[in-house]
DNA sequence: ATGGCTAACATGGTTAGA
């Protein structure tokens, strides 16, 4: 591997309390040198700064009591760290921006809309284009732009275990899909589809009804990138292994590797 | 089978997740 792989990882980790030592078990031996953490469910005030450190770790984190919340750490110095979008007054702690080794990295937990038509739909819509501003206005500043996290949204039927039972609903809507092709329509690209896959590849499993076991999931974990960064990506995958431990998050990480030496963009 | 499980806040039962 080059010694200027930015290896980048996102991770709901539906509670960094309850998390870290799975976060720790993980980075023994995961490459992962750039982290955004989501649902870290905690206030700034109580975030586990030492602990984090402790594991090599250092960056910014941005929650809030309870719900959502969100974390980018590094292995390096994050810099010019930004939290939630500017110029949106939004009470969910749901991004954070900082960049490393110049690549601008957006790490967001996109709502969860809880059901079609709901108040909470209706919010992560407005939400999203809210998202879709902010990522457009810093595309055109930083040609190298990572935009990752939990976006509750599965891109296509291949990434839901069951299309037909899912259908319309919350998570794969139209409008939903919609919202997610204007990200992508910006010119960021879901780098995990730039690889061969296992068929049957997902990022979150319900904890109920056995749906790990069935590989019953989805996957609405992403890594997006700007074609110029999308074009340095030497691989990206899911990491299942998190997920089988004792008291897992519902979610697994995800990874992707970027070259950043190379002069010339990498043919792949 | 409209259930199943987990976490926060609270301390039993609700809200939320996806």
């Amino acid at each position: 591997m080059s010694k200027n792989a930015l290896t980048l990882g996102t991770w709901n980790v539906n509670s960094l309390r309850v998390r870290l030592p799975h976060l720790a078990q993980w980075l023994a031996t995961s490459p992962v040198n750039v982290l955004g953490l989501q649902e870290t469910k905690i206030v700034d005030a109580d975030f586990p700064a030492a602990d984090i450190e402790r594991l090599g770790l250092a960056g910014g984190w941005h929650g809030q009591r309870t719900y959502n919340g969100v974390a980018l750490l590094a292995k390096e110095p994050v810099l010019d760290l930004v939290r939630g979008i500017p110029g949106y007054d939004d009470e969910q702690a749901r991004v954070i921006a900082g960049t490393v080794r110049g690549v601008r990295i957006i790490d967001v937990y996109v709502p969860n809309g809880q059901t079609v038509g709901s108040d909470k739909y209706t919010y992560k819509l407005a939400w999203l284009e809210r998202l879709r501003d902010y990522l457009a206005a810093e595309m055109a500043r930083h040609p190298l732009l990572a935009v990752v996290g939990d976006y509750n949204i599965a891109p296509t039927d291949a990434d839901v275990h069951d299309p037909k039972a899912w259908e319309g609903q919350v998570l794969v809507s139209e409008p939903e899909r919609g919202a997610l092709g204007a990200l992508q329509q910006l010119g960021l690209v879901d780098v995990f589809r730039r690889f061969e896959q296992a068929e049957r590849s997902y990022s979150w499993w319900d904890y109920r009804a056995g749906a790990l076991r069935r590989n019953a999931g989805l996957r609405i974990d992403l890594i997006l990138a700007s074609s110029a960064l999308a074009e340095r990506c030497t691989g990206c995958w899911v990491d299942v292994e998190p997920r089988r431990w004792e008291r897992p998050s519902d979610h697994a990480p995800v990874v992707a590797t970027f070259d950043l030496t190379a002069d010339e963009p990498i043919r792949t």
